[in-house]
RNA sequence: GGCCCGUUGGUCAAGCGGCUAAGACACCGCCCUUUCACGGCGGUAACGGGAGUUCGAUUCUCCCACGGGUCACCA
């Protein structure tokens, strides 16, 4: 058989050849171990945890080593593709804090080495599937759907591996004579790489991140161009990663089935073979078992997900980097206000096994890095999540950015800062009170005499001043306590309580009640400094008036 | 079914031949405290099973079980 005439034959308007590419995309100039990592998604416009999960790490691998990380987007398959779909992937990875050195762009390419959207990489695929044909390592196949069909029908039937191999790659020695005649009537055809592997034979493969795995060879004759003359993944992975100089490959453990074909295909290239990192899935409990999160099927894994429902962006990044690094935790213990770039990254930590999502955990996190932000900051979060999600809420904490922030300080700032928001969204409820048109008592059964109560509050009323600071204010408390024959004095209750009505601590609760409408409620005085004398002697008033 | 990966408490996980088997989250209790939150202290709870190697296995080997993944002209 005559390759050179079959590639001809083939590829006729390819004029270039693998040497032209070399030229074209030559070698980076980078420090000594920098890490060139890609990100390279399918415009589906959709991300999930699990693609964040692999973004962090790609992006931390190269950003910590001095390195480049680009976007590709992988759009070989048209049925993928959503209009826009890129615009949003590189907006919600921005969301994230996320952003690329180089790659695609909104409208167009920023770098070097694309085009970095492979649709338009055309030519560069077919000079190398060119070279491939020339050389003897692919071919065509004119199988059609039901041929396909019929040879994996016998295979199921005899219960033998599927695929196209052996004796069902019928194209694989097709004489040339028989490829032109298909030609001429113009059928379709897809290019098939010619295994030469054998499912016999096993090698050791050292990942990154696994470490050193058992695998076999492969011996299907894998599709790499498709009818249309578009790539699939494998050979598109192959030529770009290589052209485009990536050093990591880091990618979901689900692709570790195809690694040996990939290692066939970079070998039958004449491509260095780059380091791959195989990650562990994220998963998810569905009926009592773990499985693989899906894009189709949990919309709560969504990226754009945690920011809807007002968790900030570095909540979830700092989650997925305790899911990636089992010493971040520890570190961040020990480092509570670093930025995160701080953190040594690296795949030695990295878990093999998938984790279960714990939005226990995320939670956690998130009142914690909440916690470490200034008043500013948290009215800022809250107040752009809420003109998204709530714009009555939004509009209040803009008519009044002092009292607002004046709330958020309260316990703030300190050695061990309150933590009572996890969300965004929990930012309502925990100072409604504070909003007239908000602000409702909750019906509560106090198991006081009502005299007592309306004599307390009056009582408290008669020497209120908001001048007073919080000494003077809970002096004044304790003597109203005294009045009516509380107890103002903690310990002496507890040591005996049934010699006085109540103590200080339930004085305190029916103002607290009248003033926030709540029995619990932040640091009682700073409440009625942000609120005014008005507004708390009114809302006592109405609660002695309603008793 | 073939191939591949994995298996330490409810969850995330340290561990890399000898430890009373860390820590975090969650849960429970106590303390602090005018409520709440924070914080402090303590508690419940784990090496999937069986062989083997070894003086000694959570750590090494093999088998089994279970879980996961993958077998497209999708990525």
């Amino acid at each position: 058989m005559d390759y050179n005439y079959l590639a001809q034959l083939l590829f006729p308007d390819i004029t270039t050849t693998p040497e032209d590419m070399e030229q074209r995309f030559p070698p980076r100039q980078l420090p000594e171990g920098a890490k060139v990592t890609r990100f390279a998604p399918s415009p589906t416009g959709f991300l999930h945890l699990g693609n964040l999960y692999g973004a962090f790490t790609d992006e931390r691998l190269a950003h910590t080593s001095g390195g480049v990380f680009f976007l590709r987007i992988e759009d070989t398959d048209a049925k993928r593709a959503v209009p826009g779909g890129v615009e949003l992937i590189i907006k919600t990875l921005a969301s994230f804090g996320l952003e690329f050195d180089e790659g695609a762009v909104i409208d167009g390419d920023k770098g070097a080495y694309g085009p970095y959207r492979q649709s338009e990489r055309a030519e560069i695929y077919h000079t190398y599937a060119k070279k491939l044909v020339s050389e003897g390592k692919a071919y065509p196949c004119f199988c059609t759907e039901e041929e396909l069909e019929a040879i994996r029908a016998k295979q199921e039937a005899e219960k033998l591996n599927l695929g196209y191999y052996g004796e069902f790659a019928i194209w694989r020695d097709a004489p040339i004579e028989k490829i032109e005649e298909k030609l001429k009537a113009g059928e379709q055809f897809v290019l098939r790489f010619r295994s030469e592997g054998s499912i016999e034979n096993h090698f050791k493969f050292n990942d990154q991140i696994k470490g050193d795995i058992n695998v076999t060879e492969n011996d299907i004759d894998h599709v790499i161009l498709k009818s249309d003359g578009i790539p699939t993944y494998h050979f598109a992975h192959a030529v770009d990663d290589h052209l485009m100089r990536t050093t990591h490959v880091v990618r979901d453990e689900s692709w570790l089935s195809t690694l040996p074909f990939h290692i066939q295909l970079f070998k039958a290239l004449g491509f260095k073979l780059p380091k791959y990192c195989h990650t562990a899935q994220v998963m998810k409990l569905d009926n009592g078992n773990k499985r693989k999160i899906s894009k189709r099927k949990d919309p709560e894994f969504a990226a754009t997900f945690y920011r809807e429902q007002g968790y900030p962006a570095a909540v979830t990044r700092e989650y997925l980097i305790t899911l990636l690094n089992s010493n971040f935790e520890e570190w961040r213990l020990a480092n509570q206000t670093a930025p995160i770039e701080d953190f040594k990254f690296t795949t030695k930590k990295m878990s093999v096994s998938g984790s279960l999502f714990d939005m226990d955990k995320l939670g956690d996190i998130s009142k914690n890095v909440i916690s470490r932000m200034s008043a500013d900051e948290v009215y800022d979060g809250v107040l752009e999540w809420a003109q998204q999600y709530d714009t009555d809420f939004a509009a209040k904490l803009a008519d009044n950015p002092d009292m607002a922030k004046a709330v958020f300080a309260i316990g703030r700032g300190g050695k061990k800062p309150r933590k009572d928001i996890a969300r965004w969204g929990e930012v309502k409820a925990y100072m409604s009170f504070f909003y007239d048109d908000y602000f409702t008592v909750d019906s509560v059964e106090l198991n006081f005499d009502k005299a007592d109560i309306k004599a307390a509050l009056s009582g408290f009323l008669a020497t209120y001043s908001p001048t007073d600071d919080s000494a003077v204010w809970f002096d004044k408390v304790k003597a109203v306590a005294d009045g009516v024959g509380f107890a103002s004095d903690m310990k002496a209750y507890k040591a005996n309580p049934s010699a006085f009505k109540g103590s200080v601590a339930d004085i305190s609760g029916f103002i607290r009640l009248a003033v926030t409408g709540r029995q619990n409620s932040p640091d009682l005085y700073t409440v009625m400094q942000i609120l005014g004398e008005e507004r708390v002697r009114a809302r006592i008033n109405n609660m002695i008036n309603s008793l």
